[in-house]
DNA sequence: CGCTTCATAAAAATCGATTTTCATTGAGTT
DNA sequence: AACTCAATGAAAATCGATTTTTATGAAGCG
């Protein structure tokens, strides 16, 4: 499946897949030799995935000095998480107004799919059909730019999600809160889509959110 | 003046003023090699730089096939503006929420720094000015995500402001615009300090637009 | 005459070696 | 003991050469 055009290409997905997994530490550093020792290349598209990778915020560079994988905070996680509601919910609500037929099917295939997964027993493909489901929804929205801007932060908060790494998910009714925003979607109801969107991202937010405040506490009075 | 910590980053800055300034033609290809020697170095810091400046958008890659300056449009245009406005309310609503007295103070100084300039006379002042008013109107938004994608589109408006070449400036009252925008930002008045940004943003666009329209329309007769 | 195939040139992609910069450590000084 | 400064090792940054890929155009074929 590593089928890329360029090394350079591999290297950029090889490495956002070890910053978004959590393989990669928060706050530890990247070092081009070693990466690229593990990837079998030369310096060089090693160099170059990171610098994207820097520019995509998910790594952290540092002129002269090196690459980094950036750091968390719970604040940090509730900014980002309160920026995609409110960035997301544009997109989305662009989506619903301009959504033709083939949008439509898409969703309810992507629902489809995404529910008969089961995210216990088939994580690596719940998180291909999560994704999918969700760039679906906004996928009708005219602006690339926004689009752009939505996958920036999904992955910013998927990697939120591993790096915390909650061995228990809160397995609220999950299923269900994806078939509700696709549901409204459909029926055009942008406000009800929208705000069930939002919802689904605090709500899983929240719990995450909780998580890395209680981790900051431990490791301030470990670290005192 | 160009004193940057590495190759790459003084690659980085010149070509994105190429790309910027419209010296690189929309849709013309950008050749690794000619800029290499223009700007006397080796081909790995332009690489870099144009991965970088790849994922920023302001350059268009081509795996396997080499770079281009992006290909511009009325509607791509449109798009952007409106993400602009819709981006950018966010975000200067958030700043007018939680901004404190260095954020007033820098608003006021720039603003006089602004109106001092005489855009005809200086126009290099004048862009840096206008960008840093700007960005001084939404510095106090709490989201660097937000803040960062806002600095992106801005790059993308200023080229295409500077592509189409507008030789004559549509010199409506922009000094009193900018004062009114952050008269209404100072006074914590949400709304209309949002509003104005966008008519601001839309009024100085609809002429591009139109300009953008008109010459697709030549274009067109020309190639057909 | 149009289509495919192959050779060639040009450019991108990559590599390995070299240069530059940074962080660390230990000797020397006050 | 604290501080400066030079030496050293490690890693980033850069370069020039090599390899790989793509584009072009000519020759061959239907």
């Amino acid at each position: 499946m590593d089928s890329h055009r360029s090394l350079t290409s591999l290297a950029h997905h090889r490495i956002r897949e070890m910053v978004l997994s959590g393989e990669l530490r928060p706050g530890s550093r990247i070092q081009i030799d070693a990466v690229r020792k593990k990837l079998d290349m030369g310096a060089s598209p090693v160099r170059e995935a990171l610098s994207i990778l820097s520019s995509e915020q998910l790594v952290v560079r540092n002129e002269q000095r090196g690459f980094w994988a950036p750091d968390i905070s719970a604040d940090d996680f509730g900014i980002l998480l309160e920026t995609r509601c409110r960035v997301e919910g544009i997109a989305f609500a662009d989506a619903i107004r301009h959504g033709g037929p083939e949008w439509e099917e898409r969703i309810v295939l992507l629902q489809y799919r995404l529910n008969a997964l089961d995210r216990t027993q088939k994580n690596t493909e719940w998180e291909v059909a999560h994704r999918e489901f969700h760039t679906a929804l906004i996928a009708a929205c005219p602006s690339r730019y926004l689009l752009n801007f939505c996958a920036q932060l999904y992955d910013l908060a998927v990697r939120y999600r591993n790096v915390a790494r909650l061995a228990a998910y809160p397995e609220r009714k999950i299923i269900n809160e994806h078939s509700l925003i696709a549901e409204a979607a459909l029926a055009r109801d942008v406000d009800r889509a929208v705000d069930l969107l939002n919802d689904h991202y605090r709500k899983t937010g929240e719990f995450l959110y909780q998580n890395l405040e209680e981790q900051e506490a431990t490791q301030l009075s470990v670290a005192g």
